[in-house]
DNA sequence: GTCTATAGAACGATAGAC
DNA sequence: GTCTATCGTTCTATAGAC
């Protein structure tokens, strides 16, 4: 019987990296994650990072694309379906922003994806901020398109303004779950998780609709 | 004549250290900043800020404090106002998150403060955490207060959502300029800002009072 | 593909002269 | 109060044995 330790050993560590990684990387940013922490976590060699991913920016990189991608993908999945059900007329404001909004959290009983996210977007670290605008650019326009045909009454500037703000609120509330237990008291269920998606989306279509 | 130069270059050594830490944690965050950098920055030596301040997260403390304690002063001060103003009527939900929000931005002209309370709201220092709980926690519980007698129809946990959203909102749109400048081209000019101020406080009272 | 060992640079902090 | 000089640590990244 052959055996091919090798490249499955090289799955697990390479997975292992990218788990301990997007871990360290959620909750202390970027500058803060070291390869040291997360080889350490990941219980694998130091050197093991360059070996897979080239560098600690190569790394991280691999880290926010593995799930962001997806993720992107069945926004516009979903909001391409919106368009094709609603044809002609314009797509209600709650809709859109469920299309946006539902995906990111799906995820979150399962993994630390939104925190994840929340950092990508915070980052001071020039590196991560480029990689934000890579990720979300094309996606920002194509919503506010969306959204400027259901909200005709509303000027141009108007919606970029708006739609700024609901996605400030969007990565604001996901960001800081600290400070949502500081608020509450205690680690969040699943069911209160629902419950902030919930008001998300009701506080930033109402906010959008005014 | 009697010379003190000692005692004014320091108040000048203390200020300028003051300044260069102030600019380059509000855009890079506390562990991307260094000292070196710092004191490269604001001219003086190295080993400067270890005199004055103690180490590097006692000079952080002092960025901070020094720009967030007039801040929260004047927004108690305004909602006391506000308070003496109404009597026993509840306050006009716009009017309290205008005293939460104008105080934030109306230094802004002079100053990056906005950026530097987005980044102590969102660093993930573990120390600039604590801070957040040392300035945010007791002016949380105040306004929190005063919305549910503004909200009598909204339960207790409702209105935690919703001031934990509307802070996100507010806390998301200053901490990054940058997305901003992405979405409209360029910098944005006092006039500008002005408008975001506008529709912040707007988009957040409409999604509070639904 | 994984390891040890280490290069090379940057960091916060401090001791001690002035 | 300010300086020079430097300690001890930590970091990313890599070279080279296995």
């Amino acid at each position: 019987m052959i055996t091919r330790p090798q490249i499955s050993n090289a799955k697990n560590t390479r997975q292992r990296i990218l788990t301990a990684a997007e871990q360290i990387f959620a909750t202390k940013g970027f500058q803060a994650m070291t390869l040291r922490e997360v080889t350490q976590q990941a219980k694998v060699n130091l050197a093991a990072v360059n070996y897979h991913f080239g560098s600690k920016s190569g790394l991280v990189r691999e880290v926010i694309g593995a799930r962001i991608r997806p993720i992107n993908a069945e926004r516009l999945r979903q909001l391409d379906q919106l368009k094709a059900e609603y044809g002609q007329a314009p797509i209600p404001i709650e809709l859109i922003f469920e299309s946006l909004i539902r995906p990111l959290f799906q995820y979150a009983a399962e993994s630390n994806f939104p925190q994840l996210a929340g950092r990508t977007m915070s980052d001071p670290s020039t590196f991560v901020r480029s990689m934000h605008k890579e990720f979300f650019m094309d996606l920002s326009i194509r919503y506010m398109q969306e959204l400027q045909i259901s909200c005709p009454h509303l000027d141009t500037d108007t919606v970029k303004f708006r739609f700024f703000l609901a996605v400030s609120t969007m990565v604001g509330s996901i960001m800081d779950q600290i400070r949502l237990e500081n608020l509450f008291g205690s680690k969040l269920d699943p069911a209160k998780l629902d419950r902030v998606v919930d008001e998300l989306i009701s506080f930033i279509a109402a906010g959008f609709k005014q």
